[in-house]
This record gives structure tokens, C-alpha cells and sequence, in this order.
DNA sequence: CGAAATTTTGATCACGTTCAACTTCAGTGG
DNA sequence: CCACTGAAGTTGAACGTGATCAAAATTTCG
């Protein structure tokens, strides 16, 4: 039944393209994320809806990408929540990333030639499928996608980065301090966060993955974080109570992309 | 008089066009990253040497990126070491990479608003500038250069990847191996390492800062792969002796980039 | 509702850090 | 040429952080 409705909704948007657009940048996490680095125009995002292949719903706990696959295509997280993660051979697990709402799966795997990370659903998900050979064919006629997706991979190295800062040198309360303002900063820019709270929907056990931090560690940690009066948990709704010593505690500084620098010929081309 | 010397090479490879294509293929690290995941022509490759501005020489020590820094400059590195790095207020720091020949200097540093992390050379060393706004430019003209550009960007993530996985969760051994082998690679890739051998000019330290272990660690660390025949170290040169055993000891998979899916109507754009 | 997953708490232990001393080596000036 | 200096590498002993193991309490979901 919701399927039907959202056929529906679809139908109206192919009719008035106007309309449509402005429904996307309201709407849509992954537009909201490109305009921070460049102006697309209606024609830019028409060409891109044009690449997008079909919107697909995925369930909970479903491999979107095995390591090893060759994953010639690129999903484009509409909604949900998914991990990045890989298996070592004694059974541990790293987390590399959690992918948000404007994320997208197959970068960097796509880009090489095979994917040496596996990602897997947490919630329910929608992604925007696209054919890497379409996409880069876009790009070949739209020079800003292929730019804006460069912009996309450096946040992307920018993030992994922040993760070795983590791991390797912050103690276990400024890490964990850390994930929470920057996961806070990252659903904010695509508008799926309040102001100082938002849904995290993981185990804490995927955390203690990210964080390489036990579970049981990683739940005082918490509790700690609780007792001194800087969050505030329920279910698993994080709410930031204290943000000016929580960024003291985490030495946090948001990441933020700059804006493409056209110049004022190339932008006419 | 060195600096002459230059400059006269430089004549005469714009003399001869076919020539000096011919001679960067062989010599120039850049280029050969790139042309394994793409074909770059001639006239592409004369595009991209109209956007360098200047080969520049650093000494060693010299800082090229201070964190904080709007950097709106790209760094090809050609020849010499740099490492990039972030210091926390305890006076920790934390090495992110290594950057070698074929590197780029301010990626992902110069896509985002300020610089995040810090960059200083460790041996001398000379670079390739490039304004960011020519390069932008270049990309607009010919698309093939920023999807290049992406392409880049994913395998430096994958990289910072890889060192999250390293610090993570494999075991300082592994961790070690799985840092000699990497680095092996990438030189190899751009003709800077023999078969087995390479130089590795950075002091334990540095390495201890990368792989998040302690300096008397490291050193045992790497006492222990001499021990059991693994690897030969003589001054700052790395030889793997013993290379299926370590490549089962780091479960190292080599990163190798995919070729970009040009479709036959894109490459005649 | 019952079974399984997740969160919470406690006790013990190991790995890698820290601190310290010593060695080796390269560079520098007397 | 040697003594001196400082940086880098090497080795040892003690300590502490966070892991591991175990079990209870709680929540989630089929």
C-alpha cells in the first residue's frame, strides 16, 4: 500500500518538473549534501535523476556489498542507516564507517577493482541505485558531477581520517565524545537531526566496533558520559546536553567541505 | 646551477611533444598513477602540464601544510617523502600517511574549508604546484581529469581505510607487516622499489606515530620479523624476505584502482 | 509470551605503554 | 683527527588501561 502511494507521489513528480526539484532539495539528503560545495541547477539535477536507475528498499541486516564483489554500481542512501565494515580472520570485526542518509555505498569500492570492504543494512534503507558506467558518462557531460564527486570521496578520506585520530590517539571518552558530535554534525547537514538530539539506531556493540572499544568498555564509557551530565540517552535517542564540554572533551572541529572554485568561464560551460 | 639544468630539460620537452609524453610516462610518478585507470593522450597530458605552475624544491623539515591553512593550492609530489599528521592538545600525534612520489600534497585538505591536519616533508623533496582553480578549470575542459581526480580521492580513502583497520584490530606484528607490504606497493606502483627492496627514509618514530605503538614497541616489533626471517633492514632500507608468509601474517590485499568505465560515445567527448 | 539479542555490572588478566638507561651513529667544531 | 653533541635505535622493568570472561538484568522482536 505504501509502494502504491509512493508510485503515485512518483508520477506527479515526472509531471511538473519544477515542482519536483524543489521537493528534492527540501527532501532529498544527497542533493542536500551537493549543494553545500556547488549550485546545481534544475537542468544539473534533471540529468542526475536521469542516471538513477529506481529507488530500491532494502531490509534490515541485508549485505548490500560482500568484500570481493565486483560492484560496478553506486547506491545513494535515501534513508536508513548502513555499516561499512571488514572481517579479519580471527573473527573480529572493524567498523570503517557508518553510512547516513546522503552517504553513498560503492565509494571507494567501486572505484576499485573490487571491493575490499562489505556493507551491511542496520535499519530498513532506500537507496537510489545508479550504473557506474552512467554515472561517469554524466560526468563526461556534466563536468561539475565529476568534480562534486571527487568533493564526496575527500569528506569521505576525511572521515576515515578522523577515525585514525580516534582510534590511535584520543582515550576512550574523548573518542566516543568525538563519534557522537560528528555523527550529530553529519545528520544535521542533511537535515535528519535536531539542533542538539538525534536517533542513532546501532548496538552499542557496533560502536565498540568503530571505536575499538569492547562493549562492556564502551558502555561505561557511556554511562560516564551519562553521569557527568554531558548527553542524555533514551532508547537510542542521543541528545547532546552539554556541547561546549563535549567539543572541549573531544578537541572537535566539523568537517566542512569548501565551495567548488569555478572560475566564471569554466561555470558557463 | 642544478636549477638551470632544469629549466633547460624543460625547453626542450616542449620542443618535442612526442617526446616529452614519452618521458613523463617513464619518470613522472603522477602520470603513471593516473595511467592506470585511464588512457591519457598526448594533448591530455599537455593540458595537464599547462595548469602546473612551477616544480618546486623543500627541504627536508619544511612544513607544507599547517593545519588550519586555506590551502588552495594541489601538491604533486615527484620525488621525496612527507608525512601528514595531527597533533592533539596532550602533545600526542598521529601520523594519518605517508605521503609518497605520485602523492598529492592538500587532497583532501584542499576540498574542505581549512586544512585538518598538518603536513611536513621528511626528506627533501620537489612537488608539482597547482592552483586549485586552474586545476577546476581543467577538469570543466576535460571531464577525464576529474573523474582522475575521484578516483584519486577513493584510493586515498581506502587507504586511511586500510590504517583504520590496521590500528584496529590486527596485532602489532601484522600491523607492521601489513604497513611494510602497503608502502612496497605503492612505490612499486610508481616505479620507486624493486622487486623485494625499497628505501624507507622515516625514522621509527614516525612509524610508531602511524601504527599507534609505542617507539620501544615498534623496535621489538620489528626485531621479531628479522628474527623469524621475514624481512632484512639495513640503514633505512626494507627488504621482504619472506613474502607469502607475510602477506598470510598482514592478510594483505593489495588496493589496486578499477579503470574507469568510459562508455565508447563518453571517450570521443 | 517466550527466546534471543542487547545492555549492564563485576573480577581478573594481558598487552602494550611508560619510564629509564644505555648504545650506536652522524654531524660539527675544536 | 678526535671529542663532543644530539638524534635515533635498542633493551629492561614496572605499571596501568582496557580486554576478556562471566553472569545478571533488561529490552526487543518473532
Amino acid at each position: 500500500m505504501t509502494e502504491l502511494l509512493v508510485r503515485v507521489a512518483d508520477i506527479q513528480r515526472k509531471a511538473t518538473r519544477a515542482k519536483a526539484v524543489e521537493r528534492d532539495e527540501r527532501d532529498d539528503p544527497f542533493i542536500a549534501r551537493l549543494q553545500r560545495f556547488a549550485d546545481f541547477t534544475a537542468v544539473d539535477l534533471n540529468s542526475l535523476h536521469a542516471v538513477l536507475e529506481c529507488e530500491q528498499r532494502v531490509k534490515k541486516r541485508r549485505e548490500l556489498v560482500l568484500e570481493g564483489d565486483v560492484f560496478g554500481k553506486l547506491g545513494f542512501v535515501k534513508d536508513g542507516f548502513a555499516v561499512r565494515y571488514k572481517l579479519l580472520r580471527n573473527g573480529k570485526r572493524q567498523i570503517l564507517s557508518f553510512l547516513l542518509p546522503g552517504d553513498v555505498v560503492g565509494l571507494p569500492g567501486s572505484f576499485l577493482d573490487r571491493a575490499v570492504h562489505s556493507v551491511v543494512a542496520v535499519t530498513d534503507m532506500t537507496l537510489q541505485m545508479c550504473a557506474l558506467d552512467a554515472l561517469v558518462a554524466l560526468c563526461c557531460r556534466r563536468p561539475k558531477f565529476g568534480l562534486a564527486l571527487s568533493w564526496l570521496a575527500a569528506q569521505d578520506a576525511a572521515l576515515y581520517a578522523e577515525r585514525v585520530i580516534d582510534i590511535g590517539r584520543r582515550r576512550p571518552m574523548e573518542r566516543l565524545a568525538h563519534f557522537l558530535l560528528e555523527t550529530h554534525a553529519r545528520l544535521a547537514m542533511v537535515r535528519r537531526a535536531g539542533a542538539s538530539a538525534f536517533e542513532l539506531p546501532v548496538t552499542q556493540e557496533m560502536i565498540s566496533d568503530a571505536l575499538r572499544l569492547s562493549v562492556p568498555h564502551l558502555n561505561r564509557t557511556l554511562a560516564q558520559l551519562r553521569a557527568e551530565r554531558l548527553i542524555a540517552v533514551s532508547e537510542r535517542r542521543i541528545e547532546i546536553i552539554d556541547r561546549p564540554a563535549m567539543e572541549r572533551l573531544a578537541q572537535f572541529q566539523p568537517i566542512s567541505p569548501a565551495r567548488i572554485p569555478f572560475s566564471a568561464e569554466a561555470e558557463m560551460h
